[in-house]
DNA sequence: AATGAATGAGACTTCATTCAT
DNA sequence: AATGAATGAAGTCTCATTCAT
């Protein structure tokens, strides 16, 4: 087994792609090893010159696929200077690739979500770099003065993360019939400024 | 197939509630049928007199379970004056209701999210009730003009049922180390107030 | 699963009985459990009411049939006054037993060796009863002066046994092409007497 | 396919040597070809220029190592003068052999073991040396009046093999816990003289 | 109404062997 | 002669559901 050769050949790339459309195409438990394979067009046998195991594909295509996902929102981020400029980067660039990427979309926010304990730890550790990216905007927004001081670092990020994730998963679940990145501003707006109407005294 | 019998005999409750326990206890891919016909004692065919099959047992649970949820949540805030105690009413009810009944809360959070699309959906469509509820409380925040009148409905539903949700969820993966009543309070402030700093000019 | 069921219901013995006819027949290595249970005339799954795994089977088929063979030998040996009498009463029997169960023979003498340390160490275990009868010969024997006082038990245990099996295994491999219960009275006396000739002094 | 090319090459050494270690170390069934092609220092690709699969591997280890096993015990018989001290020779240079070579002894008398019907036929062929030995032996045995005139050849072969076989078993068996070499004159004396009493009226 | 023994479909993974380089 | 990446066949066991009692 070429321990080593994980990450390296073509079809690795290619077995990693054929498990997202399989997934998202047959659901997480109708994606047997050996429709992977076919759709990646190699034996079965080959996946496992790549991938331990079949939890180890999921894994690695999270790893991977997340990955991408993570760095593209931070270089989104990079060039703003406002807290709340950087927050809707997030937030649109989060929208906008989903958007593209109807099948990677599918699996975040349905399949990857039918794994038992164990494997949703392993994904679990893997959207901490997400998690992380909203609590550096949390921290600077504080540090400016331009969040608010006594606010819980945890209850915001989950506010935060929380209405991103329920607003994708409804958009799936609805089968994208509306625009997602156009819910980005308004969404972003409410979570700057709450429910209340402006002039409410709180 | 007495889908109609569904509250006669006994044996029904019996099997809902080991139904329950079962999946918190082990898991909703570990909760097999011959597992919940030990827990409720019946015979594992005693369980097709009164449920069509295993789906259907997974959705009576959460119709049962959920209505009484909804009807606890609809109840305390029942009293409440304002939009804002309705909804801190909400938020406190739903969090004491899965902090007092943690194997709930496991099937809830995590459990009934391993399923697949079909059983999905059909959730989906019990779930409603509680949306119903959000969209009460917005609907007259904005008629009381104490809600911001541009808002969207659908998206200020997401960012309270997400904040709420993902907020269990969270509290239920770290193993209920903390609190999650007390979170109530801070998580309603921000929800009406957002992120930013009062003095903030919007 | 029916831990307790384990021995009892027809099923447990018409799954044995076709454990030992599939394995004679097919090989060890291609005695699958649907083979069995076709034999046996019971679904596969079936198979698992009454067994953990195929181990399992492999292991009860060997305690049930080799139970019954050694109380076989012992009731063989019980009526006979002299260790000599009693010696030839375990070689005849033995001889005899495996001479009309032809299909345990080859399960016995071929196919149950090709197993791995551990099952083998479980076999060991159960065969440790046949060792057990040739020791309370050997002992007998010596205590009444018939046998070698200095023999040391061991080695004779194993110039009986290893005799015997050998014997089997050749009739097994030479597919029965001669007489196996004739080849005990001669064996008999050459265990007891030696390779070397009468008149010859020792 | 390279079936005379048995010698040409020193890999071909290379490899029968790694299967007998790799045997000994892993057992016959985790013993593959890539195991067998890592520790000969070749690759699995190679191992196919010189067997024609691994079966052949298996004989020819078989063939190899027996072939030199036997010459080794026909040397240690050649200066002896009568046939009591040959078989003396045969026994303790069996065991002398086995004993200084502990992996070759696991795999006669363990591993080689758990083969099929065809392949345990062909290492029978190849046993036949050894027992051509034993023949010897019994013949002239018989011939200088020494042996028992009416001893059938093959039964007291078989006692013969049969006593050493069982005896290198047990003793691989019970980890070499005490010492092999030592047991070749007792045995040796058992299976001249039989178990009964030098006194005893036969 | 209740039982529970019996059913049987379905998938992950290993490893001997090949063949393009 | 040598390589080693790729192949693909094959078998154990689980568990939702049925049906004779």
């Amino acid at each position: 087994m070429s321990r080593l050769g994980k990450s390296r050949g073509p079809k690795y790339g290619q077995i990693i792609d054929a498990a997202v459309e399989v997934i998202a195409e047959n659901g997480f438990h109708q994606a047997q090893v050996s429709k992977i394979a076919k759709k990646a067009k190699v034996a079965d046998g080959t996946i496992y010159l790549y991938f331990k195991n079949k939890e180890d594909i999921l894994i690695s295509v999270f790893r991977e696929k997340m990955g991408l996902f993570v760095s593209c929102i931070e270089e989104a981020m990079g060039d703003k200077e406002t807290v709340e400029d950087k927050l809707l980067a997030l937030i649109e660039t989060y929208f906008k690739n989903l958007s593209e990427n109807y099948h990677w979309a599918i699996v975040t926010q349905l399949e990857l979500r039918q794994t038992d304990k164990r494997l949703r730890g392993k994904i679990g550790e893997i959207l901490k770099d997400l998690l992380i990216l909203l609590d550096t905007i949390i921290d600077e927004g504080k540090l400016q003065g331009v969040f608010k001081q006594e606010m819980d670092k945890r209850i915001a990020r989950q506010m935060i993360f929380g209405t991103i994730d329920e607003t994708v998963t409804t958009w799936v679940m609805k089968d994208r019939k509306y625009d997602l990145v156009s819910l980005a501003a308004p969404i972003h707006h409410l979570l700057l400024s709450g429910l209340l109407k402006d002039s409410k005294t709180r």
